[in-house]
DNA sequence: TGAATACAATTTGTATACAATGCAATAAGC
DNA sequence: GCTTATTGCATTGTATACAAATTGTATTCA
């Protein structure tokens, strides 16, 4: 399995920093990966260059890297921004998508929907992260990719916990957003642009409520002890 | 002057591919380049793996690095994409700017000014490439900045012809593009989004309509024999 | 006590030697 | 004659050893 230790290596730090197993901000120690991966310093370190660009993690000359933070303002950057790039994204895949690539997304989709059915929530977010990223593909612009490339690496990260849903609402949301996957493949096969657009939209509303549930989540219950034992307790 | 050899090499590179000297899809020896910016081949490696994450070159496996080429569809793509995110970005760097930002810009802006009178072609393309991708820089959106930088590169290539004016009209419209950056830095610092929106239309148009002299120039002169005469000829 | 400095330890950066891969030219077989 | 092997060469990929830089710690002195 280990033929080519290298793109293991890439690909598998790819996956930890995208499922949180490798945090916002945490430094990447060379020796340490170089170690478990199996290969010398210098491949990894063209690894870590690589992911640089790609936008998963952040070099400093003489201070090693470090995964990607996302801090405030970026994140407010990402709201902003996301709904334009998801829409042009998913117009110009609907205009321009080949024949062939069509399966692919199909297949991403079918690997989207089992792991969902196996309730394993760190695949599940991977597989909807190549979903999205296969639809990028299928646009043919080189330029937009690279923004929304940068988007879905923030976005997996950030809807981590959506897959993982607690509640019967959830779990309902997490069945609707599968269902607007199979939409947007139907629109996108059939060079609807326009179609294909209001269900980006759609399914980035349903994502954006997600993120900000997972953002600002229900506070902790103030009644364990309550106020009034509070009060008498100092 | 030489002192950081690495840093050196790669604006270097950057500078040749985006001034052509680099043709695109020309292959980038690793051996003949390490040679000539006196480094060896590890560090010159991750120098390319770098221009290869920001969109210069491409990197095949086992076969080396190219300066990344750009065929016909890519074009057609520019020219679709280039207002949009040239737009967005100007909307938002005149949102988001911050004062001491605005002095990097006049500090651009005046260099380019410099290399126009000077009449240095290749310094005035690269210096305009600084202004937008400080405008770029801005906008504090890394997002978009991933597609803006993508397209700078493109663009710079594609307008090597319009700083070497050859007639009155050209002359005129490169001195048009200087009095544009003008205005456009007034409207980004006054936070005129509006205004920075449309300056920055306009300015593509102009651009774009050189852009299109380049890549469709004049037909060859028919008359240097006569049709009559390439008639008779045969 | 606190600031400054010298030193040690860890980590990052680079050079070189060697292994593996791909390409091209030539030779063998149908 | 055309396709298919084979061999040699050129180029890319990797490991290791060493150099440079940064960080943390101890020690000295005001």
């Amino acid at each position: 399995m280990a033929r080519d230790k290298k793109a293991d290596c890439l690909e598998g730090l790819r996956k930890r920093i995208l499922t949180l197993d490798i945090a916002p901000g945490a430094p990447l120690d060379e020796a340490l990966l170089s170690e478990e991966y199996g290969i010398s310093r210098t491949p990894l370190r063209e690894v870590l260059q690589r992911l640089s660009g790609e936008g998963y993690v952040e070099i400093v000359e003489n201070r090693g890297a470090k995964a990607t933070s996302m801090d405030l303002m970026v994140l407010r950057t990402f709201f902003e921004t996301a709904p334009l790039i998801y829409a042009t994204i998913a117009r110009q895949a609907a205009e321009n998508r080949k024949t062939i690539e069509v399966e692919t997304l199909k297949t991403a989709q079918k690997a989207f929907l089992a792991a969902i059915s196996a309730g394993d929530a760190g695949t599940a977010a991977l597989e909807n992260h190549r979903f999205h990223a296969t639809i990028g593909q299928m646009a043919h612009n080189p330029y937009l990719l690279a923004s929304l490339n940068r988007m879905l690496i923030d976005h997996t990260r950030l809807s981590q916990t959506f897959y993982r849903p607690a509640t019967l609402p959830e779990e309902r949301r997490v069945a609707q957003a599968g269902q607007q996957h199979d939409a947007m493949i139907a629109a996108i096969e059939g060079h609807d642009p326009g179609a294909a657009v209001a269900l980006t939209l759609q399914h980035w509303d349903l994502s954006r409520d997600q993120i900000e549930r997972f953002v600002r989540p229900d506070p902790l219950p103030l009644d364990v002890i309550s106020l009034k034992d509070q009060r008498n307790a100092v």
